[in-house]
DNA sequence: CGCGATATGTTCGATCACGAATATTCGGAT
DNA sequence: ATCCGAATATTCGTGATCGAACATATCGCG
């Protein structure tokens, strides 16, 4: 089997629609259903789940022949419940899409990248102060990870709780790591930490 | 002094418009010198920049009196260059945007984390042959970033490579965590394993 | 029974993002 | 001289995004 060395573009690239599809797998459901399922799940603190965008994804997932439409309900007064159904198409996408994500890394870029790219336009001494900030919020958040994936080792098993884990875990090699740029930036053994200061002493 | 406990909504949320902003603190320029100037810096490798965004983005912070128009110029037949300049508050919106993102950390939604929350739809046999590959390519992104830091070594201050080391951290650490993952998920150790298998393979 | 509060569902439109197209200039090879 | 590809510089249209508004149902409680 050749394994594509580039990403093809999909048609639908809002993780949101990959979540909706392995919902689905689980069978046929309304859009909200989704969400509370997704929801029920713990799925939300992995995949931004909006509203706005779910309606929007579900359509568009349909006009691919991802899903398609398996029921309308009315009950009482309310408006229509279309029910959604997985296609085969959509199972396929799903499963390649997914196999791709966990096999190849892609480059994002987290906002606090770009926050410490762009380090030096701040005073050298407020950098320090408010990175130890970020080292206090980063421990309490850690702390309250930890505290919650405790909670649900109690009623949920280790497989569906692997990407809390990893969150975790890159929460800690962050702290881990800005501690250790602090203390470069304090000793100002960090090559060039005096000409910043100069250059912001002077202008 | 009262910190803020939630963060202010900004009137630009797109992180090009701190990346240009702080750009422009070293003297004004046209948008294309900015982008010119960015990537000289390395600095596109921690943000996104965008020819189509960042027009959009420079004339919205002119809208928000962030930035201004410095000058006119015209050389040859070509089209006008307009020539912006940091205002005052576009300062101060730069400094106390990079202070909160360097004290605060966000939560957000990298592409990783949802496919690991949706790993159980693959079969687990399948989801090891992936995570496989995702660690030899980690190792390749990582060493390649290695390489490249330590030729950057020579020209620029680590100052300026913060970003870039702060990158190679993470993915190691990224790598780390998939390796534990992948040695429980063989050695069957994870509590769900038995019960994931048998459900894919009987349906 | 009547009231507000909360949960259930969906839609809309203003804003945003960005790939691709456009248009000009410059440098170097022919 | 002239052709061509790369660099310079910007615009535009399409499609995605998402908060907020809308509308109804259900539930708890006095």
């Amino acid at each position: 089997m050749v394994v594509p060395v580039a990403a093809k573009r999909r048609k639908l690239s809002n993780p949101l629609a990959l979540a909706v599809m392995v919902t689905l797998c689980q069978g046929p459901m309304h859009p909200y259903e989704i969400a509370q399922t997704l929801r029920r799940q713990g799925k939300d603190t992995s995949t931004k789940i909006n509203y706005g965008s779910l309606y929007t994804v579900v359509q568009n997932l349909e006009k691919h022949g991802f899903v398609e439409v398996a029921d309308i309900e009315r009950k009482g007064n309310r408006p229509e419940r279309t029910v959604y159904g997985l296609t085969g198409a959509g199972r396929e996408e799903m499963t390649e899409w997914l196999s791709e994500l966990l096999a190849r890394p892609v480059k994002e870029f987290p906002i606090f990248e770009t926050a410490l790219s762009l380090l030096g336009a701040l005073h050298p001494d407020e950098a320090v102060t408010l990175l130890e900030e970020r080292v206090k919020n980063l421990e309490v958040q850690a702390a309250g990870e930890r505290g919650a994936l405790e909670k649900l080792y109690e009623s949920v098993p280790r497989l569906f709780l692997v990407e809390v884990e990893y969150q975790l875990h890159m929460t800690e090699a962050q702290t881990e790591w800005v501690r250790g740029l602090l203390k470069e930036l304090r000793e100002g053994s960090m090559l060039g930490v005096e000409g910043w200061r100069h250059f912001h002493e002077t202008g």
